[in-house]
DNA sequence: TCGGTGCGATGATGTAGATCAAAGCAGGGA
DNA sequence: TCCCTGCTTTGATCTACATCATCGCACCGA
């Protein structure tokens, strides 16, 4: 599994401190980190760049490393044995994959579109983390983060309807635009209809079917390059919490 | 919100060092501690009882609280603005609550049973934290445990159909026991059918089916005292992952 | 002992969303 | 340029589960 194409190159970040002059650091994990500390992490990070649609690692690989997104989509997903398909996430620049305290990871990642990673192995992440409480405490926060964000979409999961859940998507989405400090609207959707069903628990007819009707309901509109342009706020939000 | 009832007498644990003589110390956040720290947990922490059927924290309280359960069972649960009822986990003994790095809790808990707690105020939990670094360490690795049964989560309430659901909860139960070196089989559920519902994504009437379904097909068997035996695990099992 | 109350089980019916089918439609390679 | 391929949309039908309704049955307090 996991066929990782090594960048050919050393890319503009692969200089002495590549961290240091990370344009997107104050998103990443390494918002925690002094100088020294810096210096540190570039010292055993690795740049990496995937196409779209190409494995980062598979559910039940050693978790031999761990990732930052530095641009690009990426998502997260469990199988059944049948092929049925969970997407437990979308990850977008400054996300951190592929913690956990388990030897193997608990699900499969795969980018969306085109990626630039950051990846760490993970017994020097582990020694780093002894070292400075700050970093891990940084985790702690992420992972914080991340459960109160999976208990939502359970909510969404396992009680809204098909029309929530599509709403309560395309809000997900723009707030997090808007907590990175990117415009709001219109939110680009870099994932395919199914992508988005696997993730809302629906299938790919039912989100089209729901996205034409929010569209005829000029709620939002679907704009040139896969953007939605979210017209009518308001609505949107009352449709999701199931108004 | 949180009407909690304060033990009127200490209880036996309130003895000079209650932590040290913790008879599930090994299941709890305070595994990671030594005997100086125990002392200091002890400091702090205040022991709780309440009724079955009573609120803990409601969520978007203050989170002034983490709570170690120490027996009973305890569910946590998401509403939204209609009644709609999404239960996130269920708690046992040895089990952590209402950590995150938020000042509002984003649920409720509510016990399900008779429980008691060990109550620590989260300002003094959050300089522990900082003294011990080990004590930060191990609440990262619950909080990725609780990550990842989070997801396991996500898929069956996406991905499951009712049947698996149900196969899932009873083994997913029985297996909690097992960890914590308890007899698995038969496995007490100390839940009422609808939040067993609510858990799985279901209605009352769609559990109680799936439980008669499954126990006419001899998988299961219902006994006195609200214990189920799992008759046979491997059917369960290919049920659980869609067999 | 007897209602009363609340949970669980069971039956009849309804429906949101799945499934099955086919037709646009856009990008990409020769 | 034109086909090919894969995604999206739309339509027709089906079904797993929800909803609505009723009944049994423990438990409990008077």
């Amino acid at each position: 599994m996991a066929p990782i194409s090594i960048a050919p190159k050393p890319s503009s970040l692969d200089a002495a401190n590549p961290c240091s002059a990370c344009p997107i650091r104050e998103l990443t994990v390494c918002a925690a980190l002094e100088e020294t500390e810096l210096s540190r992490m570039a010292d055993i990070v690795r740049s990496r760049h995937l196409d779209a649609h190409k494995t980062v690692f598979g559910e039940g690989d050693e978790a031999n490393s761990v990732y930052n997104v530095t641009s690009g989509t990426v998502k997260l997903y469990k199988l059944l044995p049948d092929g049925r398909r969970q997407i437990t996430g979308f990850l977008f620049t400054g996300d951190f994959l592929g913690l956990s305290m388990l030897d193997r990871y608990a699900y499969s990642a795969e980018s969306v579109t085109p990626v630039s990673l950051c990846q760490f192995p993970r017994r020097q992440i582990e020694l780093l983390l002894e070292e400075f409480p700050k970093l891990q405490q940084r985790l702690f926060t992420m992972a914080s983060n991340e459960l109160e964000a999976a208990q939502d979409q359970m909510l969404l999961l396992g009680r809204k309807t098909a029309k929530e859940k599509v709403a309560s998507f395309l809000l997900g989405l723009s707030r997090r635009l808007a907590r990175r400090g990117q415009k709001d609207n219109p939110v680009p959707i870099p994932m395919s209809r199914s992508d988005i069903a696997d993730y809302l628990g629906l299938t790919t007819e039912t989100v089209s079917r729901t996205f034409t009707a929010l569209k005829s309901k000029q709620v939002i509109r679907l704009l040139e390059g896969n953007k939605v342009d979210l017209v009518d706020r308001d609505v949107l939000l009352d449709l999701a919490e199931g108004g």
